[in-house]
DNA sequence: AGTAAGATCCAC
DNA sequence: TGGATCTTACTT
């Protein structure tokens, strides 16, 4: 896969805090080989998510927050890796880890646009369009959301986690590659996470980045039970 | 050993 | 708006 004004991720370039290197992930692209199939994901929403030590305040939004555990190991390991988590026993969710190793922190990938392989990760979600079902489901859903995102590119818990996206090594059989614009986009929105409870999803941690106006970015919803913080 | 909540999605 | 579905982490 060859893409214009791509490259292919270093490891030097994860490095960073997860809230920096999180806004240069958009518009680069994630390319997966699962059971033989190759999709490709135009990353358009993506979201920091720090630890336990990582930057100057503990991220109380963070998986990692508490410190290393079983769970969470992936996101304290070489940055590059994907950490492949469930969410709600269900969904599958994808982070590149960054920060250095030692130091927990990721980036959710949270949507994107399939650009390759549209019809391998339409089966993955939809499988045989139903019957009854009379219209196709468009193709702007296909990974709007991040579990949407992780069943299309078919990256699997806990199969897939630890994968490596910088060398893009086999692994269980799977392989992802990560790849980033050659000049970061510069016209860039970000705002509270989604999804997260407490202050962790207010505006005190504008940690979620998106490409304003794409289709494919997730509507925005306020977390179950949770509502506008309204400061006075 | 029991339980509550979770970085979500879909249909009603 | 609520149910699915199961892992993790915290409580008894």
């Amino acid at each position: 896969m060859r893409q214009a004004g791509l490259r292919r991720a270093k490891r030097s370039d994860l490095l960073g805090l997860p809230v920096e290197v999180a806004p240069r992930l958009l518009g680069g692209i994630v390319h997966t080989v699962v059971e033989g199939a190759g999709v490709s994901v135009r990353l358009t929403e993506v979201e920091a998510y720090h630890g336990q030590g990582t930057g100057d305040i503990v991220d109380p939004g963070s998986h990692a927050r508490m410190g290393r555990t079983a769970r969470n190991a992936t996101m304290w390991g070489e940055p590059g890796h994907l950490y492949v988590y469930l969410s709600h026993g269900i969904h599958s969710c994808v982070n590149v880890v960054c920060g250095p190793e030692g130091v927990a922190g990721g980036v959710l990938l949270r949507a994107g646009e399939i650009v390759e392989g549209k019809d391998a990760a339409a089966q993955r979600r939809w499988g045989a369009l139903a019957p009854g079902r009379s219209t196709a489901r468009p193709d702007r859903d296909l990974a709007r959301g991040p579990g949407r995102l992780g069943e299309a590119i078919g990256l699997r818990y806990p199969l897939d986690n630890g994968i490596d996206a910088v060398t893009g090594d086999p692994w269980h059989g799977a392989e992802a590659r990560l790849w980033l614009r050659d000049e970061p986009l510069t016209d860039i929105a970000t705002g509270p996470r989604v999804g997260v409870a407490g202050a962790a999803g207010t505006d005190a941690f504008p940690w979620r980045f998106w490409i304003p106006g794409d289709p494919t970015v997730s509507p925005f919803r306020w977390g179950r039970g949770a509502g506008p913080i309204v400061l006075n």
